[in-house]
DNA sequence: TGACTTCGTGTTGTTTGTACACGTACTATC
DNA sequence: GATAGTACGTGTACAAACAACACGAAGTCA
């Protein structure tokens, strides 16, 4: 560790922090995680997981590293949104925040208690509290990217298990477009991409018909892509 | 002005910049506007116009400001592209920072010699030096993310002069998509949207049949976007 | 007046999108 | 073991959008 405990510069700096809007998919709901803040400003209030960047690491490191600390979660889907940069944003001094968000399933990637003792838990998108800093627009930011970029990008498919059923993926569609879809034309349309493998295996512990799994064929989309081709739902 | 001539923080902190690419139609070509350092580091070489955030400014007001000083715009087309964080980017210390991407119609918006006397030039996208910092990357990033909006925002309308006619529309469109469209499915397109005001004018001092000059209803645009609609070129 | 350049316009065949319903497989309960 | 309940998996027909394609008219210039 530096002796130092302090660090001059000529002109004044605004620190730089990211933010992670983190969503997930429960079966019934698109969520996102927030963390109640310890301490002052806006102590008690609920806000997106984040923290500073530090000086030698790149903005998706931090952001990495700053999910893992506060929320335990590792190896996930994350991706830059934008920078937030009202002066005022933050009431202590000027705070810069590169926005990110990241898509988990939440079956399998169980979310531990934060180890700094900070409370996380997980909110129906459209039933999340009055928050933190800027940090509603953020997250209305983050909804706005979702939804646009699902039509385009197969980046759905990281909300839901490796291996996972038509029904399932189409419940995911309709959540975050918010409108029905009909369920014959989604089929053909998904399944006309040549982008699903389908498994020998079925869902398990339904109480009804069991629905076939079928997995991302991600080696191929990326081929694909290079080629040319263009997801599109 | 303060007194101060230093600042201390308990932590060491990047600086924060803006990086501008502005885009501008040429008749023949887009092109990018660049502008040859100065000082070192990469003295000489041509790099993207930008600079640092100030602390009592937001990121759009520095792009906007940096944007005025070294090139003379104002008003023009701007969007926050992507932040950029490689630890390396800058050889002197820690900069983050900030792209953003600008349109603006090379006609109307002449670009006067920077304040400061360095040089400013017009380069085809395609035809650009090898760039100081990371700014290739960040020009690339700028042209796919123009490519990307093209389709589903009307932004290209920002590269073309107030009125201006269907072939010069089509012609930018080719020219940023970089493939041949056909003219009569793209005028039928074009106009079945009904965003476009026809004029009672046409073209001047052309050496053939003039064209139809038209205008972009930019608050039709605006109250059809409210209400569901969705721009598709 | 003739040569040259760009403008402006419709139709047809093909592909894609959309609307729509029912028998089947499996589980749980009585 | 019969029955009710639930979600699964499938095809067709009509409408709309897309793609391919050519030529006469308007205007300038020599």
């Amino acid at each position: 560790m530096p002796v130092a405990t302090s660090y001059t510069y000529k002109y004044p700096r605004g620190a730089l922090t990211v933010d992670c809007v983190v969503f997930g998919l429960d079966d019934s709901a698109l969520k996102v995680m927030l963390i109640q803040r310890g301490p002052p400003p806006f102590e008690g209030k609920w806000a997106l997981p984040g923290g500073f960047v530090r000086v030698d690491e790149t903005l998706d490191q931090a952001a990495r590293r700053e999910l893992e600390e506060e929320t335990g979660l590792r190896q996930v889907f994350l991706e830059q949104l934008y920078t937030f940069s009202a002066v005022d944003r933050d009431p202590r001094e000027r705070v810069v925040s590169v926005a990110y968000y990241a898509l988990i399933n939440l079956g399998e990637h169980p979310v531990q208690a934060a180890s700094d003792a900070r409370e996380a838990a997980w909110f129906g998108v459209h039933d999340v509290p009055s928050l933190a800093f800027d940090h509603g627009e953020i997250l209305q930011t983050a909804l706005d990217r979702l939804r646009g970029k699902l039509r385009y990008q197969p980046i759905g498919f990281e909300l839901l298990p490796k291996k996972f059923t038509l029904s399932q993926l189409q419940h995911l569609y309709e959540l975050v477009l918010e409108r029905e879809l009909d369920k014959r034309n989604f089929r053909k349309r998904v399944l006309s991409m040549d982008l699903l493998i389908e498994t020998d295996e079925v869902q398990q512990d339904v109480a009804h018909r069991a629905a076939r799994l079928y997995r991302f064929d991600e080696r191929k989309y990326r081929r694909l892509t290079k080629a040319g081709f263009h997801f599109e739902l």
